[in-house]
Parts: C-alpha cells; sequence; structure tokens
DNA sequence: TTTGCGGCTTCCCACGATGGGAAGGTCAAG
DNA sequence: CTTGACCTTCCCATCGTGGGAAGCCGCAAA
C-alpha cells in the first residue's frame, strides 16, 4: 500500500513517517517501480506502535529503544516495566512543574481584584525586585537528565557555568 | 554596564538577551562607542520580569503581551487577572493531558510482573491492533523535555499548547 | 609596548517533532 | 490525452536555548 493508506491507517502522518525512515527509526521502506514507498500490514503495526507511544509522551529516541524491547523476544519483562516506570517519574516531575506554577499564579490572582482599577498583584509580583521570590525554593542540583540535554540554566551566574 | 553584568543580575542568558532584542521583545539597547551593548537598571529590571514569567510558563509571545500591561498604566487589573487565569487554564490542561499519560502507563505496569519472564502486559498495549484504546483524546503537539533544568523553568511542555 | 586574556560582537548551526509548500513524477478514471 | 489525486525530494519555519567560530575591545601584567 502506498503511503497515505499507510498513513490513515496508522494515525501517522505522511510527513513523520518519512521522517521516522529518515532518521532510521523506521527501515527503509521497499519502493514500487514508480518510487512509491510501498507498506504492509507489519509496517502499519510498527507504525502505531509508535504513534502509541508517543502518545504516552515517550519521545522518539525512547521510542527506538521500545521499538527493540518490542523485538527482542528474549528480554526481560523487568526491562520495559522499569523503563515505563522511569518515563512516569519524568512526567510527575513535569506535572509537579507546572502545578508550582499553577499554585502561584493563582495565588497572585487571589490577591487581584479584577476590576477596572490599574493596581494589580499580578504585575507586581513579576516586577518585584526581590527575585526569586516567586519560585518554588528548590534549587538544589537535583538533576534528571532529559534526552538531549541538560544544562544547568545559569542563576545569577549567569554566563559562565558548566555548560 | 555590559551584557555580561546584566545578564548575572537579572538570571538571563547573555544569548537569551539578545535574542529577546533581536526578536523585538525589548528595545535595542544603547551601544558605547566600542558596539558594546549597554544596560541600566531598568533594563536588568525588565530581564528579571522577563525571567520570572518564563518561570511561570508563560512564552515569549504571551510575555510581550505581559510587558504590555505593565507598562500601561491605565489597564483595568481584570485585563492582568484574565490573562493569567488563562494561561493557568492552559497549564491545567497539560497537567491533564500528561496525568492521562501517566495513569495509563501505571495501569499497563501494574498488570506487568516485572520479572525475567518475557511476557509483558506494556508492550503488548502498545502493540495492540486495536487501536486507540490507549489514546487518552485527541492529541496535539506536547513538547516536554526541554533542555535544562531545574526547577520551574523552561519546561516548554508547560507553555505551548499551540503551536 | 607588546602580549595575553576575558569579554563582547555577529553569524551560522543544532536540537525535537511537526507542518508548509514548491517543483515535478505517477497513476487511474473520464 | 487530460485531469486530479497522490507520490517524490528538497528546503523552510517553528520555539527557546545553547555551541562555537572569527574577529574586535579593554584592561593589566610583563
Amino acid at each position: 500500500m502506498n503511503i497515505g493508506r499507510a498513513s490513515k491507517l496508522s494515525g501517522v502522518s505522511t510527513k513523520m513517517i518519512r521522517y521516522y525512515e529518515q532518521t532510521g527509526l523506521i527501515p527503509k521502506a521497499a519502493r514500487h517501480n514508480s518510487g512509491y514507498r510501498d507498506y504492509d500490514d507489519a509496517d502499519v503495526h510498527r507504525l502505531r506502535f509508535i504513534r502509541r507511544s508517543r502518545d504516552l509522551g515517550f519521545t522518539v529516541e525512547q521510542i527506538g529503544g521500545l521499538l527493540n524491547l518490542w523485538s527482542d523476544r528474549s528480554r526481560a519483562s523487568a526491562d520495559v516495566k522499569s523503563f515505563a516506570l522511569e518515563h512516569v517519574e519524568r512526567l510527575k516531575e513535569k506535572m509537579a512543574e507546572i502545578e508550582a506554577m499553577v499554585r502561584t499564579l493563582e495565588s497572585l490572582a487571589d490577591h487581584c481584584h479584577g476590576d477596572d482599577r490599574p493596581e494589580c498583584p499580578i504585575i507586581e509580583g513579576l516586577a518585584e525586585d526581590d527575585g526569586d521570590s516567586l519560585r518554588p525554593k528548590r534549587r538544589e542540583p537535583q538533576r534528571f537528565g532529559t534526552p538531549g540535554g541538560q544544562s544547568a540554566r545559569h542563576h545569577g551566574a549567569a554566563t559562565k557555568v558548566a555548560h
């Protein structure tokens, strides 16, 4: 089948299918004489696997790992489980960060009258000279490396930190 | 003062300061005869405002709006409040999406023995032919592994609901 | 004065995942 | 044969951030 059909069946856009092929996430597709890519049900199956993995927040790189785990019939389920649960930890960290933002914003908004007057604790909070009062206090090294880079973003010690 | 000093005082990297200038978020900096950019306390103040806004998950575009609200002394606090609360809604949506992923992954992991045997409901769940059962709902671009840091910053994830 | 170093300048590249769109080839139906 | 839908490759943009090169500037030590 052509790429458009595979796209519809898998829910992965044609752009993405080509991209996954290009980056080596999936093998090079077979070609018709015309040059058109040719897919079979197994290809579609793999694409669906990829899409569902993306839906669960895995990066493409991680999906590469998942595909290996999928095709490796001798690997232990414990390997998969730890892979998944580590990802869950990242997701929870991300949630906690967002939640902290929400809490800060809501507490600022709670003190804002929200009427016609111009005084506004929200803007004042952002403009405060007292630097980091808005930020959640935890500033320990706490590094959790996301795939692709960490980088202890300079806090005040701007330019020259271990980058 | 030079850009490096402004960076240290504001907590915004020199790279980002130039980027913000280039994209028009902040006005063009004054220059010394040497060509070096020159900043004063008001500039640093604005940069700190920007950094704190980023820490709360606003995109650069939104920060442009916040800067306008900041400098507009005649705007109503209600304008600021609705701006902030709408952003809070986006953050909550993002949290809900991530939470759905976490729930799905944890329920799959719950059924995985996590031992030496190869059978694994997690992989099976991803590989299922039954299409979208894992999918919480309509998906949209999510980017949450931003390079970097610890705490609340650039999570990228949070802010970008539509891109 | 010369040397050296660190800071500054601009410019280009990279990332991750995705889409847009142009220029052109292919295929099936009319 | 024409038309229109589909396919191909190639390049560009996104968004926020950093890396790094090539070259100037400023200050201090030798």
